[in-house]
DNA sequence: CCATAATCGAGACGGTACGTCGGGTCTTGTA
DNA sequence: TACAAGACCCGACGTACCGTCTCGATTATGG
């Protein structure tokens, strides 16, 4: 049961195996994706891949860490003008284009559907992925719970399924496009359900 | 290049295709499914495989079709009590108790994940299978716009994302479980977003 | 336990493997050629090489078999001029040219030495291509007891084993040249001891 | 380009490299030994394998030469009884025995291919483990030679061939059992051919 | 009512990739 | 400096499937 000793690791073929990941994600679709080929287009032996990696899904986990640590250091954060329903807009505008770009599309359908497949990787992906993203989102929530633009008791978790659940779903499953009226219907009706009784006013 | 003749076609040829693939989901993940296992269950050449369906996504595509099928003839309904919440919370549970069941969990992820990465399935999948699930989801909101229940300028397509895009993400990406507490809570916060406004009443 | 048909057999991709085989063994040594190699050589799919061998042995040998089918027909026959010594010394000579033959000695030291490793090749190698051979110098020999030259109770496998087998250990361990000297002088003290006894004559 | 120094090199090391060598090859065929099982199980790092010895053959080699020096010190002897067949006969049983033995067959195969396939290997190999053996032979003809049961004429080296080559090639090729009747009868033809002309007497 | 043409099962074929083994080299830390 | 340990690049292993391609042997009309 002896793993292989992280602190030997060879970390430029590391970073070599991630970033040939994404570039190869560039030209061929991730069904197509082969360890073989990783593994040539990085100038690395498949064991190499194989001795610290589980699977190609976790590849493509660890490529996806890079891209967020590009801006790591300082967690993410919402724009907070004191209008909600805008600064919510900007960022699902934002996350509409990023998944429709042609350069992130690909890897996150396929990081989607891993996820989908593996409930390992899930756990990988909620906790180094997803959950700082979701903090800065309840974040925002509940500094529209401070303004009384949202209601107090307000299950912010459900709140932020609310808002991009439908958008994440309409964009996997394929169900219509991301378009400024979509987001604004949306929107619409998602914060209207949100917001605090009369009484509370 | 003429296609084959479908009137020559061999339906039992084609049951078996299909219930191999189903039984096999029983035993294997989508991902270790093989063409040349289900003909082997089967008891079919590859090739007849081929020569009608153009992908192993297109075989599992129709093999949910003849799950749908069996209660076709009438279009599928939801429950209309009177009681939207209600009724929606009853068709919710069901629709996760089904989520989580052994016999279709895995072919339902399947068919979420080919259909994240195949455009030409996905319209197949929401004009064949998606479609009358969506307008009885549709219908029985439209019911609830009469009775007062539901705002009168409701989107509905909008109005039926909020409701089910939250459920359908959450279980895709294995964000936490569908249990009562949480199709309450998202209920209740969706439905609130759809009402008539007061001075409508 | 059900081995492939025979019958469905592509005799092109047979030849393509066993003439690959066989030009490879002219550019690298036996221990360098691999499966791989020989069918990229051949043009064939690896899978079909291990469907109808079981080891690179086995193409080796079959190759081998392709060689000797191309004088076969007649059995073959060792020369009989009336004088046994010239006879054989031609044959020696022959063989030791063989032997040391660019084309063939790769080969045959190869066949000689798996032969040596695998006691089910061994059982081929003597079934198929020895024992032709071997029955034409015994019959060479069994002609040279008519006339007299040698003795009529001579065990006629010792005596071929006698003169071939130094030879052939000689070569194979690399003990010395098959020169004109070595070969004269094995023959003779080889014959003297199958002569006919005084009294016989 | 510097060698290592022999000065430093670790003896037991060598001594577990080399007995490891013998030792697994009681467990796989020769095919089957590879330098990281030896490394493995003689305890050693790989480089020090690669450092004293330039390939595995050179290793099997070496532990022959350990197996040797065992009854080193004084050189090899056959027997001398005055009874040249008897001595023979009593020799080329011990080496039948030696050739089927589990201990020795295995490693001697691997060996004599090797050598077959080497030329350096087989330099090292008539000069250190063959030269000593052969050069006992020799001096028991000899000796046979002076007492006037072997012609005094015969070439030396042609007899030590006849009468061990075939046995060799038989064992090596797998042509049949080294018997008892085998024995005999290659004794009886191989020694008449070698013994003294009548007028000689 | 048969002829003929397509489908069918079976499975060989040329390929691509899998995940593993081992070769031989290089690096790291210890003695 | 040699050593144990083991990561590294690489080539090959033997296997699984891909999608295409023959093969007879059924069908299943339509002349």
């Amino acid at each position: 049961m002896s793993n292989p000793d992280p602190t030997r690791r060879n970390e430029s073929s590391r970073r070599a195996v991630l970033t040939a990941t994404l570039d190869l994600l560039q030209e061929v679709p991730y069904t197509r994706l082969s360890i073989e080929g990783i593994a040539t287009r990085a100038g690395v032996g498949k064991q190499t891949i194989y001795r610290w990696w589980p699977s190609k899904a976790a590849v493509l986990f660890d490529a996806f860490l890079i891209l967020s640590e590009a801006d790591a250091g300082e967690p993410p954060e919402l724009p907070d003008t004191g209008d909600l329903r805008a600064d919510l807009m900007l960022v699902l505008r934002a996350t509409a284009a990023e998944l429709d770009s042609p350069q992130l599309a690909e890897p996150m359908r396929a990081l989607a559907t891993e996820v989908a497949h593996d409930a390992g990787l899930a756990r990988s992906y909620h906790e180094r992925l997803d959950a700082p993203l979701r903090e800065a989102k309840r974040r925002r929530l509940r500094s529209a719970q401070a303004t009384g633009e949202l209601a107090a008791d307000l299950d912010l978790d459900v709140a932020v399924d609310i808002i991009w659940g439908p958008v994440l779903n309409r964009w996997l499953q394929r169900g219509g496009p991301l378009d400024e009226a979509y987001l604004e219907a949306l929107l619409d009706t998602a914060l209207k359900g949100m917001q605090p009784r009369r009484h509370e006013l």
